[in-house]
RNA sequence: GGCUCUAUGGUGAAGCGGCUUAACACAUCGCCCUUUCACGGCGACAUUCACGAGUUCGAAUCUCGUUAGAGUCACCA
């Protein structure tokens, strides 16, 4: 069997959609897993879409995604150039090719006629399909009226009747009658392919022999085989990956500013776990194992295996799995990518290293660390709601606010008057100790501490652990926390929770 | 509206005609561990595979129809 070739072939947007990034994913599992070439190819050929910079931002994303490409246009392979717009005599060349093989032909009308007939059959009530009158214009008269300088553009001839049909690895056999086929533009009259044309001619040329994309191309899937067969290629196979939704009736959009790769980078996702969890989206192992590296992948990758039916994303899941990768690895790496955001809301001199600790099984995304909006899609609703999450560890950074409740706990047994007597406890234990940066002897200060006064673990490290946080929930308990504090300012927070109680307790 | 695709729990999904009284994972809810939360451990969570016919000794699995959703019908990709 020839060398499997796939491509990925995104449109410089500056935004690299969820579903995009999982379809070339897929490209390139399926080219490596055969040893096969997983060539970029860029689709500018809307220069109204141009966005500045968005070339290198797809060098970025598949940089550290590391999905590596054999061929793409900073790195030259044989069947360069790999930028479309560099490619436009190739087209031009093709189009008239095509033009004389019968596959399409020149067409004169202006946008403004075709908009007519459109009108008019909006008018009747009747479906628009349009019908060129250019068809009978011979190829000779064609070519003196654009010699002429006349505007034209070519577009596609499609057979009046028969049954074109392919077959897709996800969807099986599809068949459509030629006459639901609409005469596409395959050259625009700025001289520019249209993309269904680009991607034939290039997908041929640049030997791509395995065609990936979404599910969105099927219905014109039968329109390329037609000037697949006009040129008398071969065809190559077919994967029409499902989409990517955001519920069950709304794909994952720019437009509904849903998370784009980059956004949930910001985020503090780690990518490795977002290319995991994207390759189970549409996608499943034989076995029931779920955490993936790439190169387990590869080997695993079916084609077979693809689903056919659309996909949920779903963020709790990809929570799960990023708090799997950072639980997974070694707790200097976590450190490490944890910095910047301490950076962010922590001024304080704190044992980070401590932190990092604690951390490293509690958060599932570094955002947490910061605290963070979160969209939240009521049921029911239009329009998303934002909320913000408040940072996990501000307690550390700012004294929060008092709140006498926090001491009472049913199950600790603690109120806030004998959580008063325990901070007394508390306070002349932690002025006589000295070695903070100590966990176990900061825990053992305080089980000693319980067992001397004949009371459980609880009822003095639960009003501990709110004194010096002021907070329900804390990661870490009273000895971790003391330790973050350090002695100075744990004892402070001690001070004052004893002034606040006692306050709150007169009046 | 025409054409095309899809349909297993809240979510991702396994299942490919009998081994299924439907795996596994997320979420949720219990319980245990425990100085809170988390981690970890244990357990609960679809009598049923959108619905209706049919084929078959036997169907989530095959066929047809219905319904629902999605895609497409641009000088966008």
């Amino acid at each position: 069997m020839k060398k499997i070739r796939t491509r990925f072939a995104p449109s410089p947007t500056g935004y690299m959609h969820i579903g995009n990034l999982r379809t070339a994913l897929f490209s390139y599992l399926i080219a490596k897993h055969d040893n096969g070439d997983f060539i970029l190819r860029i689709e500018d050929t809307d220069q109204n879409r141009e966005v500045k910079g968005a070339l290198n931002f797809i060098y970025s994303v598949l940089k550290d995604t590391h999905l590596e490409y054999d061929e793409g246009p900073d790195k030259p392979g044989k069947y360069g150039p790999y930028i479309q717009s560099e490619r436009l005599p190739i087209y031009k060349e093709y189009a008239d090719k095509l033009v004389d093989l019968g596959g399409a032909h020149y067409c004169f009308c202006s946008e403004e006629d075709i908009q007519a007939q459109r009108e008019a059959a909006e008018k009747k009530g009747k479906g628009f399909k349009f019908v060129d009158p250019c068809h009978h214009i011979s190829v000779e008269e064609a070519r003196k009226r654009i010699a002429a300088g006349e505007k034209y553009v070519v577009r596609q001839t499609i057979p009046a009747e028969g049954i074109t049909s392919f077959d897709d690895a996800v969807h099986g056999h599809i068949e459509v009658e030629n006459s639901t086929l609409d005469e596409q533009i395959l050259l625009k009259s700025d001289g520019f392919p249209t993309y269904n044309f680009a991607n034939v001619i290039d997908d041929h040329l640049m030997e791509i022999n395995c065609v990936i994309r979404g599910n969105e191309y099927i219905s014109s899937t039968p329109k390329y085989n037609l000037i697949y067969k006009a040129f008398n290629w071969d065809i190559p196979m077919y994967v029409h990956c499902p989409p990517v939704m955001k519920s069950q009736t709304q794909k994952l959009s720019k437009r509904n500013g849903d998370a784009s790769y980059n956004d949930l980078i910001e985020k503090g996702y780690i990518s490795d776990a977002i290319l995991n969890y994207l390759a189970l989206l549409g996608w499943a192992p034989e076995d029931n194992e779920e955490i993936f590296t790439m190169d387990e992948l590869i080997k695993r990758f079916k084609i077979e295996r693809i689903n056919a039916s659309p996909a949920i994303f779903d963020q709790d899941k990809l929570g799960w799995m990023n708090g799997e990768y950072l639980k997974r690895m070694p707790l200097e790496k976590f450190h490490e990518l944890a910095m910047p955001w301490y950076k962010k809301v922590l001024t304080r001199d704190v044992d980070l290293r401590e932190l990092s600790m604690l951390l490293q099984t509690r958060i599932l995304f570094f955002a947490e660390i910061t605290g963070y909006d979160k969209k939240v899609l009521n049921e029911g609703a239009e329009e998303a709601t934002v909320e913000h999450v408040p940072s996990i560890v501000d307690f550390i950074e700012n004294t929060l606010e008092f709140n006498p409740e926090l001491y009472r706990h049913k199950k600790m047994k603690t109120t806030p008057e004998n959580s008063l007597e325990a901070l007394y406890w508390v306070k002349e234990r932690m002025e006589a100790f000295d070695n903070y940066s100590d966990d176990e002897a900061l825990t053992q200060m305080f089980i000693d501490l319980a067992a001397e006064k004949g009371v459980k673990n609880g009822r003095v490290m639960w009003p501990a652990r709110v004194a010096l946080s002021n907070k329900a929930s804390t990661p870490g308990g009273c000895a971790e926390i003391a330790h973050i504090l350090g002695k100075e300012e744990s004892l402070r927070r001690i001070d004052q929770a004893i002034k606040d109680l006692q306050n709150a307790l007169n009046a």
